[in-house]
DNA sequence: TGAATTTGACCGCG
DNA sequence: CGCGGTCAAATTCA
């Protein structure tokens, strides 16, 4: 019995990995390939878990998804001084973005780049502080793309994330090169060395984040768009963690061309208030729809983020650009 | 030691 | 005048 179902779960996994063998020289999108990825991974899991069964000890590795590295939020005050200072006022928000993560991470998962903390607010009803985020090379390159984050306050675990401003930087995604590195010394090797992967989790912590809330459970939707004609070009999209598990994600990629054409089709009906879709950062910036209800988007956080992202297999995500975002009819 | 975060004050807008 | 956004000194972190 039990030796069976290792079978198929070993046999599932090696054939999904060929599946991802394949994509790996093809124009797949990292979206596709992740979530072959994640299905391979879901396979040894399965496995792990019969021979768990069985009685034997089986030591599981902490997947990608495992590591964190909580800033820990530090609320000593020390004496405050008279600062003076500026001014200012901005609407028109690019994007609005709920974060869902099932972990009780403190912050959102990272889309990538790189924010600096510039201030934060207590803002009225509500009660969780709103963080106020810019762009690292803000003062280096000029980049004026910033973000807001704030925890809903119905479920806690839900961050509201405004993004405003497009990025002019040079700036490489923390998480995508995390990623594209992984998939590259898969590529080369057929796996990665655990060195060169401790190597990744202490240099890019936050990627490591972005992991673990795509391994663990993440809802991202955006509403309210405003201003998209100057939609920011770059956030995180993970995958709705329920679909990869019980594969009918993996599934609707094959019924849709895996090969990156992803159809309408693709889209999920697996919720009432959710609407799936996938999308690539690097259309986003002629993302035009006129979303007014909230969407939801289950997709690779690796072909998420970056406008300015130089890594060649990002550069052409199958992302049909003619995809009719604005039909509401795709959308349930 | 430089970068990032914290946090009270300043400022503009409604 | 209050609220939200931003600044920048102080502090913490790596």
């Amino acid at each position: 019995m039990e030796q069976e179902a290792l079978l198929n779960e070993l046999k599932e996994g090696r054939e999904v990995t060929n599946l991802l063998m394949k994509h790996l020289h093809l124009p797949s999108s990292h979206q596709t390939r992740l979530v072959l990825i994640e299905k391979i991974l879901g396979s040894y899991e399965n496995a792990l878990s019969i021979l768990n069964c069985k009685g034997l000890v089986v030591e599981t590795k902490p997947s990608l998804s495992t590591m964190e590295s909580l800033p820990s939020i530090d609320s000593s005050s020390p004496d405050k001084r008279d600062v003076f200072k500026k001014r200012k006022t901005s609407s028109g928000w690019t994007e609005q973005l709920r974060v869902c993560s099932g972990t009780s991470l403190d912050n959102p998962v990272d889309d990538g780049f790189c924010w600096r903390k510039y201030g934060q607010k207590a803002i009225l009803g509500s009660n969780f502080p709103r963080g106020y985020y810019r762009c690292t090379h803000r003062h280096s390159q000029g980049c004026l793309a910033i973000k807001q984050v704030q925890k809903s306050n119905d479920d806690p675990t839900i961050f509201e994330v405004k993004y405003k401003g497009r990025h002019t930087c040079n700036q490489t995604s923390h998480f995508a090169a995390t990623y594209v590195s992984v998939l590259t010394e898969s590529e080369n090797e057929g796996n990665y060395s655990r060195k060169r992967q401790h190597q990744l989790e202490v240099k890019q912590k936050q990627a490591q984040q972005a992991f673990s809330s795509f391994g663990s459970g993440l809802k991202v939707k955006t509403e309210d768009l405003d201003n998209r004609e100057d939609i920011f070009p770059s956030f995180p999209f993970p995958v709705e963690s329920e679909q990869v598990k019980n594969g009918s994600f993996v599934e609707a990629l094959m019924e849709n061309d895996i090969m990156g054409n992803l159809s309408p089709a693709f889209i999920s009906p697996a919720t009432s208030e959710s609407n799936y879709f996938s999308m690539s950062p690097c259309h986003m910036g002629s993302f035009e729809s006129d979303l007014t209800d909230i969407i939801s988007a289950p997709t690779s956080v690796t072909n998420s983020p970056i406008g300015d992202l130089d890594i060649s297999s990002l550069d052409k995500l199958e992302f049909d650009p003619s995809f009719p975002f604005d039909n509401p009819e795709f959308f349930y």
